[in-house]
DNA sequence: TGTATATTTCTATAATTCGTGATTTCTGGA
DNA sequence: TCCAGAAATCACGAATTATAGAAATATACA
């Protein structure tokens, strides 16, 4: 991951309902959630909520899919990962083998 | 941790030159760096860069310690710990056992 | 005590981000 | 084709945050 995509990621989880939004998807697991659900769920009204799910989206950690008039918003964790590998890159001096494979785990998630 | 911790922590890695020192400090480990030898290492001001070192020491992610008239940075790794495990907290549903033991390797590591 | 170095704090300006209401686009069904 | 529901986009005032220069604080050493 480069730099800019770390950047846009963890601004945008640095935001009460962006990180609301992302918790509860990563809650819901793989099937994730339609935008009207997330509304409810959130209490949040639908212009901010695509504004916010819009921004979550172009850094990356969720993806969204159509479903007739339905948008259903999933939590995408390899971008979680990556930002993750990013973070702790090089970490006590460049041996990955004592931090990056912490993180492999996480694929088998979701 | 709270979602406040969350919010600050995240809010102060979504900013240029703070990503960059934490990853800084990532790198140089446990030993950690002097304020001075930060600012030249990332070219920055002083007080820019004193001003970053504070937000993310009020978010936990780094922690200080005086060294005569030098200020010694470190990355502190048990709030990155805490972070991921807020962000994954009840991950496909609460089965914590799937997701929460990627994180655990993280306190073996700096 | 006096001076130099390291870092922080203060202050003002510039830039960015946020939330809301109104409008628009897209889809499914009558 | 027309209408209703779902979601996205646009525009704008308000609030927050960033930056740089100048001044202040703390420490070491002569």
């Amino acid at each position: 991951m480069e730099k800019k995509n770390a950047l846009s990621a963890l601004s945008a989880l640095g935001h009460e309902q962006r990180l609301d939004i992302f918790r509860h998807l990563v809650k819901v697991g793989p099937d994730g959630a339609v935008a009207g659900d997330i509304a409810t769920a959130l209490s949040s009204l639908p212009n901010t909520l695509s504004a916010n799910l819009s921004v979550l989206s172009q850094a990356g950690l969720v993806v969204s899919e159509r479903e007739g008039r339905h948008i259903r918003y999933r939590v995408e964790m390899k971008t979680m990962q990556s930002l993750l590998e990013f973070l702790m890159a090089d970490c006590c001096g460049g041996d990955l083998s004592v931090c990056v494979p912490a993180f492999d785990s996480l694929k088998r998630c979701c």
